[in-house]
DNA sequence: TAAATAAATTAGTCTTAACTAACTTTGCAT
DNA sequence: ATGCAAAGTTAGTTAAGACTAATTTATTTA
């Protein structure tokens, strides 16, 4: 089935998100991003990280040089941080429907590339109402039962 | 990337879960669902199709006849149901959000594999209460312009 | 009922994105 | 400086799930 990904309107699959996802995350918290890290960052293979890597590479959505290591781009950096942004809004608001962090970071994992930017607008509205509304949680958790 | 689909716990990759869904739509509309029928909801080729049906067969969510047509089993069609629950009831949420159909359809479809039951199970409750403060929603309409 | 059309099937191909195994490069420790 | 381990790369394979083209079966209509 041919489903499109148009959830940021960039060309970038499921997967391509991921890695992007992943590298910005290494090198935030480490400063590099090396193909062993992402690897097994994501649980895949080394190999397949180098594949991935030229593609990206290839795509502009980061420079590589083989060997010695890669960078996010301009345009790779900026779209990393909107599938950030998004995963992390995601993550809030299923935080605060009481679920536990297993499961939200499995559901999170596996929508995130499937939310449109209206939708994740809509969210993020709604999270924030949620926000000032303790007792409207309460209800949620008690239904949680 | 091995990103598992426990969301209904059953084996079924999201691409049988599509299946699925449309078969058990146009059995519910028509009585009926037909390899050609199947291929013009999903938009693949019938050759697609037949093939998915074979496999359907062999995996128990249905009975299969070359030539003759199909009707889901007992765990076919539980399956079937909980899947369509599912959808409606994320349709039904993102309606109360505000969203229009295109989208809604849209997102539902990426990330209904996606949702466990936990998630789907506060989603419902959230729901529940959305409906119920139309002063809510308004403020989440307010805040998409 | 026979021809024409619609539906279904088969066989083989393609793409994506994983994998393993074998090899190369780099970097560190002696 | 060399030798070993870690990291990276290449080549070739696999699996899912699409596709087309060719063929077969079923159904409709004249």
């Amino acid at each position: 089935m041919p489903v499109k990904n148009p959830g940021l309107k960039s060309a970038a699959s499921s997967t391509v998100e991921d890695y992007l996802e992943r590298i910005l995350e290494l090198i935030n918290s480490k400063g590099y991003a090396r193909v062993v890290d992402i690897a097994a960052a994501l649980e895949i293979s080394q190999a397949s990280v180098t594949n991935m890597v030229q593609r990206l590479d290839a795509e502009r959505l980061l420079k590589y040089e083989k060997y010695r290591g890669l960078v996010l781009t301009e345009a790779g950096e900026k779209l990393a941080r909107r599938i950030a942004h998004r995963h992390r809004l995601l993550t809030e608001f299923l935080k605060l429907l009481g679920l536990d962090d297993r499961v939200i970071c499995h559901d999170v994992e596996g929508m995130e590339h499937h939310i449109s930017v209206p939708t994740l607008r809509a969210i993020e509205a709604l999270t924030r109402q949620l926000r000032r509304r303790p007792a409207l949680r309460a209800q949620l958790e008690t239904a949680l039962v």
